[in-house]
DNA sequence: GATGAATGAGACTTCATTCAT
DNA sequence: CATGAATGAAGTCTCATTCAT
């Protein structure tokens, strides 16, 4: 019974959040207003702090479920069988369809905001260790399986990598209309270069 | 006489605009307010809005500058008689020390402002066709002088420039302690690799 | 429930119109304060919003209400059993005595802000022809009746006596010692000879 | 010498004036900015205030100027060789034309801002009563001369007369698309029955 | 759990007016 | 005579948050 009321307390509050997320999305951190967010999610303003004890603190569960999201694509990555530079085109493939799909969201917010909200960078920051610490390794095996040049720092690989998922984002504000399959392309043709084994 | 007027107008004018450029860096576009600007610029509410007519031009005023600003480097950039990727190497350099003197700055809040606001959108993606159009131009004849491959496509490679600046960005927040030292080698032997002829 | 709830909210509604006219007549339509409204209705600014959009709906909907009040002053007078010029008369009577007891209200601003802002003149035409048509009708019947001159065009006859309404607005204010019987004689006077049958 | 300067500084001020009188009549009294008004007469604001003290004494000028044409053209129609009668229908053609031709103008203004302010009150109730004056005046001696109805009261007759004046204004405002032709003949039977010598 | 009334500080902006040149 | 820089109070309205029901 206890249990069931958790559960739906919990379900009730991830949709707020999916709301704030739609709010915020649409007018950033700052412009997005609690009333915006009580509207779209229906829900009444008193009774959103009974979920939620201040904006700040949607902002930062909003901020970790993003990244979440994105640690877990790439976790889903590092663990996939084919070779690393074919995981990694299709990782490009994936990224480009997520924007498609759900506009630019809220990453470049979380960005914005993390460089000056010490709560928002801390949760930014750790997220940024976890995925980076999954993708050295993920490099370091691949260096030891041969798939990529062992003469690459693993960790200087994995931010690289990381910051050009930021990159796609900041890409689709400035070329809307880019051809993303030529990008594709390059953007492969970079990557392939860059991992293989130098001979 | 008039020109001496217009000429202070137009200081004071920069003035204002840097006094709100630094606000906007520590709070965002729109968690900073225009009371702190006037501190900041030491200047009453009501002055201001002679030199601006709202704070959204002061926005896109900001925006255009800091664009401008960047635009400017990557045409001294395109300019160098050195070879292609050296001066990429160099450029690298250059950025990552404008980043330590000037701290994360209001580029991530630009991106993340043109992707709601049209304004600043249409400014910021003004401002990156500038530059793609430089930036390939100049892959264009490294590829005619042979320093870079041929085969690669300049549009996109140019694309692909632009977002290694806005990874930069989004690097130092997400890691504010990279050592910046080993992620330029790394970064060098992505570029070289990328940009080299191959045989 | 839900009634009890909307009842109350249309009653603090109403009390805030109220507080509101108060301050109108006092300053003006631009020259009273949302600040001085607040006071006046004892709420806080940001209660005030959830009662009214804007100042300007405010405005709109006391220029509505306080011509609904005239226009149900001018029904019950079309409805009187009395003969016409008898009726006008007595209407007269009634008008003065508004006067005094209310001062010289709002009428005024709604004519002056009526010849500016569309909102405000639409409401004063609409009520002013529904009063118009109901005065014409009335004169029509007492035209067929018998009391009034058959002669007379009925329409604008309507169109004078709401002018005299105005007129009488504007007449205390041009003197306000001005000899309210005397000048209730005269103006009867005026008012016989017009309508009454020729011969 | 000093007489020219004076003559030209009065007629940059009556210039200044006639731009400010179009702003009031465009946003009122306490819409209208100084700012606008500025622009409106081509002025720079430390320059107005050699004119002008403050914005109220524009009002009050504004209102005096208003008042004083008003009172020239009754004092015009008060002195017409014409029987009583026919001049007051030339009177109502007259106030008919300059209604169409320049709009409603200022005196719906004066006459809600009278109602609060004694200064303005009191410049309008100083020229009220000198037209009442003239009215009466004119009045008497009609009705020695037997154009009209010896029993009438010339001093509320007069002051009927002038408050349709006022009403005219608000009839225009009204019912701007009322037919001022057949308005007009009836007004005339009004006034026409009303002054006549009764039999 | 759920509502929406209520607050008051603070948001952006405009105001009438003064001052230095 | 003339400008426009400069002020700071006050304008309307929105904000995040709390409280009574």
């Amino acid at each position: 019974m206890r249990t069931i009321h958790a559960a739906k307390h919990d379900e009730r509050r991830a949709q707020i959040l999916a709301a704030a997320e739609r709010c915020f999305a649409r007018r950033g951190f700052h412009g997005a207003s609690i009333a915006q967010i009580c509207k779209e999610a229906k829900i009444s303003p008193g009774h959103l702090y009974h979920y939620f004890g201040s904006k700040e603190e949607m902002i930062t569960a909003i901020a970790e479920s993003g990244l979440v999201y994105t640690q877990a694509r790439v976790k889903q990555f590092t663990e996939s069988k084919t070779d690393a530079v074919s995981a990694t085109v299709s990782e490009l493939e994936n990224l480009r369809d997520a924007q498609r799909r759900a506009g630019p969201g809220v990453l470049l917010d979380i960005l914005a905001e993390a460089a000056r909200d010490p709560q928002v960078g801390g949760i930014l920051q750790d997220a940024s260790k976890g995925m980076r610490l999954l993708l050295a390794t993920f490099f370091e095996e691949a260096q030891k399986g041969g798939d990529i040049d062992p003469d690459l720092d693993p960790q200087m690989s994995a931010a690289i990598f990381i910051s050009l998922i930021d990159a796609g984002k900041a890409l689709t504000v400035r070329y809307p209309d880019l051809d993303m399959d030529r990008f594709g392309k390059t953007m492969e043709t970079m990557l392939r270069r860059f991992l293989s084994r130098q001979n």
